[in-house]
DNA sequence: CATGTGCATGGGAATCATTCTCACACAGCT
DNA sequence: AGCTGTGTGAGAATGATTCCCATGCACATG
């Protein structure tokens, strides 16, 4: 099926997506672009508000990073493993932590299965108060 | 903490709110704020669009509407039953089911307790393409 | 039923995230 | 080093949603 005759990308390195992919390995949880536009800049790694949006995307779509559409609308962004899995996300401090979870995914299938739906996907996300933003105000 | 002292928000009933909520009870699947708009004035039942999101926004509050965020950040509303539930929606006609999920509800919370997480919530919808539309391409 | 008070309305401006435009720069190849 | 096409950047454009504020109407009261 996905036929690989879609030639590869071939991203071009520049230093711009280089910056970007390295702040987002050295944050823990989702960050909106303009949060990681600003860290840029502040860093230094002065980076184009359009192209972090545009490194981003591709990042996306290379399966490197997820995305997270907060209440507001507002994408977030994080570093994440290529394989697929749910997220368990702080709504306090934003520490955020990936999980697997078999019983869902087979749980969506047969759902979907009984309504006659087909080429099934599902999106899930779990939000609490991780033990240090319960515990006190730090 | 949220003391229910807070009076409740007594709704003043309008002609406009009523609208809203009689054309979600209309329809079936997620509509835009702007759709419902748009619906309204073709309707007749013209109301300002600041109104509509208003509107919305009430019902949500009162638990009587779902709000379901598209990947374009548009945010979609669905008159829904006011009982904890998910939704299967069709991406391409956008017929919804509402189903519960017993496992998934235990799963969460097994998984954030895990992790020391508390006051635990979770957001599930699964897409695929239902019967209809996966037979014919219209 | 007449009246008063305050939330609700509406429409256009304001806000905000995201995308587009387009001339110019530079990564990768020869 | 030279070519070529993709990537970049600054600001304009887009689009959804919210704000502002004078006016209107729902609801309680006399």
């Amino acid at each position: 099926m996905s036929s690989p005759d879609t030639a590869p990308p071939a991203r071009r390195q520049t230093r711009q997506r280089t910056a970007v992919l390295e702040l987002l390995d050295e944050l823990d949880g989702f960050r909106s672009a303009q949060d990681l536009h600003a860290l840029l800049r502040e860093r230094g790694d002065s980076v184009g508000l359009a192209t972090v949006y545009r490194a981003l995307q591709a990042l996306v779509d290379d399966g490197l990073v997820d995305v997270l559409r907060s209440g507001e609308g507002e994408a977030a962004y994080r570093r994440c493993s290529p394989v697929h899995h749910h997220h368990l996300v702080c709504r306090a401090c934003g520490r955020t932590v990936e999980v697997a979870d078999p019983p869902v995914e087979r749980w969506a299938a047969r759902i979907a299965a009984e309504h006659g739906f087909a080429d099934v996907q599902h999106e899930l996300e779990v939000f609490g108060t991780c033990g240090s933003c319960a515990a006190g105000r730090g």
